[in-house]
DNA sequence: TTCGATACAGAACACACCGTTCAATATAAT
DNA sequence: ATTATATTGAACGGTGTGTTCTGTATCGAA
């Protein structure tokens, strides 16, 4: 790709990802970010159909890196043999730990249902590529769907809830809980 | 209240609710709101201040009679020592099983997050008032906090997976499974 | 280095929506 | 019947959107 397509690129995202941990999306016009981004307004609109197309590419980069890694994760299982769900998310909550790309701004903010969507999304596509994982004691009565969407969104809600509280648990006691209610 | 201030009001929160089940809240405009409403500009602005307040005004209404009407369950275990959690869960359930107020059709559409967040917001606050409801085999080392964040998010989880499922069980089984994971 | 292709800047534009104001009208309460 | 209050509908300034256009800067390849 251009070197220029890809600097704009970056400077849009970085000052769209900037504005919307401050203030609500809804309120943030096309000429804030192009502002912050030092970019003409014609150059936006070559990039991204509208802002809400610029959301979506923000939360793909966000959560894409971090799920990809922990496909690996599950592929390592499959050959070592290593110890049950709590890996898969211990790592996932680790990654929030270390703030990578600075997520945490993004889900603790005033949007953050805007990326626990996507981070649900995510959570449930991963659930379904490898149910192994988090398969514990099911009852035999429960639908498989209704059990699937309960593990992802209690999964999604435990991180919403560590980093609304300022994130005083450790991950490895967080994943604990976690463990515990599923 | 005059009749004429009644009369405009139900005309502009009916037409809302009626907008808001079909496209996405974002995109609806003041004045498709008071077209519909057959009610001027002038008188729209008179009564809400702003889009987002009529969004919350429409919310109010449409969970508080539902939840009112949980508390007095509530207020009657205390009398009559009825059965346990599953009494609220399954009396809530079958509010929307009968679907009062139409809440339906703003459960399963586009916006759903909205309504599902004020949802989650009073199943805390049900919670927070009587604790007793949902007291299981709570783990010792779970902090208080951690575990009613889990019941109301999983109870809205489920009537979110209910609803857009089309709403297949009854309201009995997915109230066994809500308890059965909880 | 040169040159064609491509991306960018920045201004201008038409359009839509917002929230307010105001005078005229209609309806309620007493 | 009279007063108080609610509604109407048009008009207004302001802000944001998405497009178009021209000139300029930068890239990649020969």
């Amino acid at each position: 790709m251009d070197r220029r397509q890809k600097k704009t690129r970056e400077a849009i995202l970085g000052a769209f990802a900037e504005l919307v941990s401050k203030k609500h999306y809804s309120k943030i016009s096309v000429g804030e970010i192009i502002d912050k981004a030092n970019v003409g307004r014609a150059t936006f609109y070559a990039h991204f159909e509208t802002k809400d197309f610029l959301l979506k590419e923000l939360c793909r980069e966000l959560f894409c890196h971090i799920f990809d890694s922990s496909e690996h994760i599950s592929e390592h299982r499959h050959i070592f043999e290593c110890d049950a769900p709590s890996s898969v998310a211990l790592h996932l909550l680790r990654h929030f730990e270390k703030n990578d790309n600075n997520i945490l701004d993004l889900l603790a903010c005033e949007n953050n249902e805007l990326f626990l969507r996507y981070f649900k999304e995510e959570m449930s596509r991963l659930i379904e590529r490898s149910p192994h994982l988090f398969e514990s004691q099911i009852a035999a009565d429960l639908p498989l769907e209704y059990w699937k969407n309960h593990v992802s969104s209690s999964f999604v809600e435990t991180v919403r809830w560590w980093v609304g509280g300022k994130m005083t648990e450790s991950a490895e006691a967080v994943c604990s809980y976690f463990l515990s209610v599923i």
